[in-house]
RNA sequence: GCACCCGUAGCUCAAUGGAUAGAGCGACUGACUUCGAAUCAGUAGGUUCCGGGUUCAAGUCCUGGCGGGUGCGCCA
């Protein structure tokens, strides 16, 4: 924050008058920013103090002790170094921060810092972050879209925050759901090669081998069949494997390049197969795995190994009865990988749908029986699921889905005649990128504006919907801001004091644009990336006030010089908490 | 049965335990010879699901209900 200097002096000084004068103090004196001004300053409450006085026997109430309190210190404090008044409010002490100085070290900061304007402190510790666990042999959805756009946007937020950040990919390349599709492949269309709509082709085989399966229960025999040629790496089926496989990643690839959406490791499921299994193996001989194979699977009863007399972890099966491996057998294994390949990760971090709560805290649990020494770093971090209209959920098996690149293209479209209707002078190159960087955000935004435990709803028509609390109105601002730049003749001018007084819609949008740094500390501490969305739209919004309130360009020289570095300063933190968010910021719409 | 999540304006959602619970959408009324109207200003809309408790202070924490969702031995 802004003023440590002033506010720590000021801090001492809160502290010597308490305690020459018996009043209780607080271990950490508490500041918070003063509501309802159209100035800005920081404020610290009394009301802890005046209510241990009243503990201790003093016949005080609270409140008016407080306001008592402040009063005095307030007094006290007189007009300290950075300030520009102090007040005494119904129990708290306000102190205004000077606005001319405040304003030009707000402005200035982000000037200097530019692009990096936002960042912390490298905190010299590296955190992986596990997200996007998109299996092979089905389609990309649009009920995937909300792990992708989250990961990657927690991803940002900590690397902002400054910490050395690993994105991990942990696709599904193997499991029943791969034994399925090849399976009705052999059967049902052998030999056929993907046309070009290759992600829905891909998708239909997979909803046709279920439903093939419903209605004949007696195939599953003949499905599970194909495992055995999985388990003995039978050489056609592999090839064929191999093949699929490829085509799926295609699909992957083309997903994550629209939605640029990176990643710096990739660990297959298949790839912890054997690993895997040595580790059930190994849980067996230790006796913490019981094997009723063949007449059951390997098991874990957690509760039990814990004393638990109420369940709680209960019972996770780590191997079929078969001996095949199941997703536990493989998230076992994945977890000291991690830790083998970045040993010094503070912190390993699942993004998973809730709905696997369980399963994770069941691996985390287990881990922690192992005894490996790192289980205390594990994290996840859930987040609820994307349903369709009428409560229903997404799923592929059923083929109740809305297609990624189904969305992709509608909105890109919508977006497009949007272009077109608003600003048709642009070239069609313009427009083909403000399109796409419209439309992306349009999509990205909401998925990131809502808390990660409450359900989403996807429905055409608000995802279409590019108006109201939305990233184009947040680009729109920034498509402004711009302009007023592109319009000024000659440099931007130099650093100086306001030569005016500030008007209450600059003091709203110099506040929020110092709120960047600690809004970005924030949101890491608490995983929220909600934190950015709300500050990316409440600048936007204080710019938009500005903008309509405070001419730049036409305003006298002296007040002129320093509204152009507002904008300025106001463009580039817009793009940065955009960036932040994984959102283009256009500079024409 | 046990566990977790949600309940705030007509709808979708905000609000580090702090001062006056805020936005968007929808509805209604206004503002483009003015730096770009994908904008702005205004009006209407609230027993924060209900009951207890903790606290100087509760939408927020604890507890008991109610309503909805999810998970719970071989899908992931």
């Amino acid at each position: 924050m802004m003023f440590d200097k002033e506010r720590q002096a000021t801090e001492e000084k809160i502290r010597s008058y308490c305690s020459q004068n018996d009043i209780p103090t607080p271990d950490e004196i508490k500041w918070m920013r003063i509501p309802f001004s159209g100035e800005w300053g920081i404020s610290t409450s009394f009301f802890q103090a005046a209510a241990e006085e009243a503990r201790s026997g003093k016949k005080v109430v609270v409140p008016e002790r407080a306001q008592e309190i402040a009063a005095a210190i307030a007094q006290q404090l007189g007009t300290p170094e950075g300030f520009s008044r102090v007040e005494a409010v119904k129990g708290y002490v306000n102190l205004y921060f000077s606005a001319g100085d405040y304003s030009r070290r707000v402005i200035d900061d982000v000037l200097t810092m530019g692009a990096d304007y936002g960042r912390g402190v490298d905190k010299a510790e590296q955190v992986m972050v596990e997200y996007s666990q998109p299996n092979t042999h089905k389609p990309i959805h649009v009920g995937h879209l909300r792990n992708m756009i989250l990961g990657a946007a927690i991803c940002n937020i900590l690397e902002w925050a400054g910490y050395d950040v690993v994105r991990a990919n942990y696709p599904g390349d193997s499991g029943l759901h791969v034994i399925k599709w090849i399976w009705n492949y052999q059967k049902n269309h052998a030999g056929e090669e993907p046309p070009e709509d290759k992600i829905r082709w891909m998708g239909d085989i997979y909803v046709e081998a279920n439903r093939l399966l419903e209605e004949n229960p007696d195939l599953e025999a003949e499905m599970r069949e194909v495992f055995a040629q999985w388990e003995a790496r039978d050489p056609d089926f592999m090839a064929l494997y191999e093949k699929t496989h490829q085509w799926s990643r295609e699909g992957f690839d083309i997903a994550y390049d629209a939605l640029d959406i990176p990643f710096d490791i990739f660990y297959w499921q298949s790839e912890l197969d054997q690993t895997g299994k040595d580790l059930v193996a190994d849980l067996i001989a230790k006796e913490i795995a019981i094997d009723e194979r063949p007449e059951g699977a390997v098991v874990i009863h957690l509760d039990e190994i814990l004393g638990l007399e109420q369940e709680k972890y209960r019972v996770m099966v780590i191997l079929r009865s078969d001996g095949t491996a199941l997703y536990s057998t493989w998230d076992l294994a994945l977890a000291p990988r991690k830790f083998s390949d970045y040993p010094d990760l503070v912190r390993s971090i699942y993004i998973v749908d809730v709905r696997q709560s369980l399963h994770l805290q069941q691996v985390y649990k287990t881990l922690e029986i192992m005894g490996y020494p790192w289980t205390d770093k594990l994290l996840h971090l859930p987040y609820e699921i994307v349903n369709l209209p009428g409560n229903v959920t997404m799923a592929s098996r059923e083929g109740t889905v809305v297609l990624l690149e189904d969305l992709l293209r509608e909105a890109e479209q919508r977006a497009r005649e949007l272009v077109q209707e608003k600003n048709p002078e642009l070239t069609e190159e313009q427009k083909h990128s403000v399109a796409k960087a419209v439309s992306l955000g349009a999509i990205k935004y909401p998925m990131l504006a809502r808390d990660n435990t409450k359900i989403a709803t996807f429905d055409w028509e608000s995802a279409l919907d590019f108006n109201g609390q939305a990233a184009p109105y947040i680009q729109y601002a920034h498509v402004r801001a711009n302009s007023i730049l592109k319009r000024m003749e000659g440099a931007l001018p130099e650093s100086q004091l306001p030569q005016h007084d500030l008007a209450p819609s600059e003091i709203e949008l110099i506040d929020m644009i110092s709120r960047m740094p600690e809004e970005i500390q924030h949101a890491a501490d608490e995983f929220k990336t909600l934190r950015i969305t709300n500050l990316a739209y409440n600048l936007a919004r204080a710019f938009n006030d500005f903008y309509k309130q405070c001419p730049v360009l036409k305003a006298p020289p002296e007040v002129r010089a320093g509204r152009l570095r507002l904008v300025a300063a106001a463009r580039q933190a817009i793009a940065n908490t955009l960036g932040v968010l994984g959102i283009l910021a256009p500079d024409v719409m």
